[in-house]
RNA sequence: GCCUCAGUAGCUCAGCUUGGUAGAGCAUCUGAUUUGUAAUCAGACGGCCGGGAGUUCGAAUCUCCUCUGGGGCUCCA
């Protein structure tokens, strides 16, 4: 006999060779919900025999760890079915990710009716309630069992001594190299559907084998399931595209080029406001503003590094009759300039400049996506020149504006990471190990000072050094990067930076800190608009007030009303057309005014407004001049709650 | 750049499976209507069905190529 404990030290006794299952089953009964167990602090299979005294938990299909286990048994149940009706096609590897999971095929590229006819397969073996099995073997008859599959023969090859592919599960004729746990048997595997296939590369590898990838989602529950389509839907619906679109916020157009959008100039409102703001907060910060040419030469990017390291990213270059000349797709190497343009001294620093220019990437046709990845860029871009002393307080002053931004903004999902470099891969970087060690050591020193949580990511610096990133998801579920503040460690030698310091020395210890709180206007526009739906707060909004009569003869009061708003710089339209109000109002909707102002008889003969807030809030009786007073305190305000309407009552 | 799906009127879409004179709603314009909070009525205008080639007596529809867009890979703000 052996004690199990379960749940709150309930301790009970059963045979020997007993499963995890029977135990979770004989205490919560048959239909409690679990997926696999966890047999002293290890996640097992529901068939793991228990031999000795220990401690058992159910693992929950609805939990996290449980769904991700229902996934990558999905995964193994999409293989089953890919194989069947691929005979040919050679599983790689196929593990969960968040909603769902994929699994990476060896095979020919198949379409949306394969993706059909894989999911009817594998709902049949769903019904058929396969049990799933683990079985142990040595490594040799692994490798005969999976010798006509070279990728798991690579996987196991790199798992020599860590002792770990010892394992496969077996679901009918189907066997897969696996680490478990999974579920019991297929019937568990119900609320799943294929969404989408792409093609990736064996060990994300170009130079490797292209595979075929098939995507799917999966839940424990139809709820589940049908939560999720419900928030994809949903997520539609704010797509910056979209809204873009029907609030003639850009346009792209074949003649110009892709990636290449047109600011139209309701976009171009909710850029100038972001500009506008930005130039406040520098000039609170002590930033000062230049402007540089969007070409250089050659020379140049070749000093900066940019060239050897970054030369992809930037558009080929073009020949002169003087030399060779890039478009620039970084500000950094001009301002460089600027600062060296005259001798420095030690009390000039912290030397922050600033640019609203624009940037040119030649990113891959097929990685450009609305604005949230283009190829001409319009950056708040600045650089910090100082010492290293003062990189702390600087990089402190960065996230503090950057965090007030986001206040503003109303953008409270977002997370930091610390963006390193990667010391098994340094063709991608400049090459000074003893640098890349220290300056990541002060940014995460900095972040953990601040108390400032973050997650660090290998591979994701830039090439001059370590970054710290601001991560946002996009309304259909992408993490982007948004904001951005660099450390940079190698400038001063490239550009021979320095300043004379306290003792009359010429010092060249200069850092420098590349920034771009906003992002890019491209990028931040689309967060902006997925994030308010189009909504936005007043101050931004490119139609805050329209004007709309009940009929013709308001027509000089709306006007009226018109210039009084004007006069203080809102943007106000007026409908004096002979629809119905209730079409007017279904009309501008679209366009999203923060306030429609409804003028009738009663409103004129009393100077008052009646006022249609965004939120669907009515507020009637309010003279003009108080309206005028509280909008317009409203929107230097910067207030991002239509607070106008709420107040009156 | 690679894989996949899709391109029909300014916008949203039907027609394509089974080839036979290009459709609807909204928007626009013109009348009528003068309206109190999410679509007043009537009429008109509008398309070489993304572009090119092929098959066919005949192609929006079938085949191939190409361009553009969506999703993904890769890359990145």
């Amino acid at each position: 006999m052996i004690n199990v404990e379960i749940g709150d030290n309930q301790i009970h006794e059963y045979a020997s060779g007993i499963s995890a299952g029977e135990v979770l089953e004989n205490v919560y009964g048959k239909r409690y919900g679990a997926v696999a167990a966890v047999v002293n602090g290890i996640e097992r299979d529901m068939s793991f025999i228990l031999d000795l005294d220990c401690k058992v938990e159910a693992i929950l299909g609805e939990s996290h760890e449980g769904l991700y286990i229902l996934r990558h048994s999905c995964a193994h149940l999409l293989a089953q079915a890919v194989v069947e009706m691929f005979p040919d096609a050679k599983p790689t590897i196929g593990p969960p990710i968040d909603h769902g999971f994929y699994y990476d095929f060896f095979m020919d590229p198949i379409g949306d009716s394969e993706l059909k006819e894989l999911e009817k397969r594998m709902n049949k073996i769903i019904r058929t309630n396969l049990k799933i099995e683990r079985e142990e073997h040595d490594n040799q008859s692994l490798r005969d069992m999976f010798s006509d599959n070279k990728f798991k023969i690579e996987i196991m090859d790199d798992k020599i001594g860590e002792d770990l592919g010892s394992s496969a599960y077996r679901q009918g004729d189907f066997v897969d190299l696996c680490r478990g746990p999974h579920v019991p048997s297929t019937s568990h595997l119900r609320w799943f559907k294929l969404t989408s296939t792409s093609q990736a590369y064996w060990r994300a590898d170009r130079n490797r084998e292209p595979l075929t990838r098939i995507y799917g989602m999966c839940y424990a529950t139809k709820e589940g399931l049908k939560e999720r389509k419900r928030q994809i839907e949903e997520a539609a619906k704010r797509d910056h595209k979209k809204i873009g679109k029907e609030m003639e916020l850009y346009m792209i157009d074949e003649l110009i080029g892709k990636g290449l959008p047109v600011w139209l100039p309701n976009g171009q409102i909710l850029k100038s406001e972001i500009e506008n703001y930005a130039l406040e907060t520098e000039e609170n910060y002590g930033y000062q503003r230049v402007t540089t040419p969007a070409l250089a030469k050659q020379e140049l990017f070749e000093c900066s590094g940019h060239l050897p390291h970054y030369a992809d990213g930037m558009y080929p270059p073009m020949e002169m009759d003087d030399g060779t000349y890039y478009l620039k797709a970084m500000n950094c190497p001009m301002h460089h300039l600027v600062y060296r343009n005259k001798k420095r001294s030690y009390r000039e620093l912290p030397f922050r400049i600033a640019e609203y220019g624009t940037c040119y990437r030649n990113e891959m046709s097929g990685a450009l996506a609305g604005l949230l990845r283009v190829r001409m860029l319009s950056m708040n871009d600045a650089h910090i020149y100082c010492t290293l002393n003062q990189v702390g307080q600087e990089v402190a002053n960065n996230i503090k504006m950057v965090q007030d931004y986001y206040s503003t903004f109303g953008f409270e999902d977002y997370h930091f990471r610390l963006s390193l470099w990667d010391p098994e891969n340094t063709d991608k970087y400049i090459k000074q190990p003893e640098n890349w060690n220290s300056t990541q050591n002060h940014l995460r020193k900095i972040l953990d000072e601040l108390e400032v949580p973050y997650v660090e990511a290998i591979g994701e610096a830039a090439f001059y050094g370590p970054k710290i990133d601001i991560q946002f998801t996009t309304a259909l579920g992408r993490e982007e990067s948004m904001s951005t503040i660099q450390l940079d460690f190698a400038a001063k030698e490239r550009f021979e930076l320095s300043y004379k310091d306290e003792n009359g020395e010429e010092n060249g210890e200069v850092f420098v800190i590349h920034r771009a709180p906003l992002s890019t206007h491209e990028r931040f526009v689309a967060f902006l608009t997925e994030h308010w739906a189009g909504n936005f707060p007043t101050w931004l909004s490119p139609n805050q007030i329209q004007i709309i009569t009940i009929s013709e003869k308001q027509k000089d009061y709306a006007r009226k009303v018109r210039q009084s708003l004007k006069d203080i710089g809102v943007r106000v339209a007026v409908d004096d057309s002979d629809n119905t109000i209730g079409k007017k109002i279904r009309t501008h909707r679209k366009m999203r005014p923060a306030y429609m102002l409804i003028l009738g008889d009663e409103e004129n003969q009393k100077e008052t407004v009646a006022i249609r807030a965004r939120n669907g809030e009515q507020c009637n009786d309010i003279p003009l001049s108080q309206f005028i007073n509280d909008l317009s305190i409203e929107i230097r305000s910067r207030r991002k709650e239509l607070l106008l309407v709420t107040k009156q009552d």
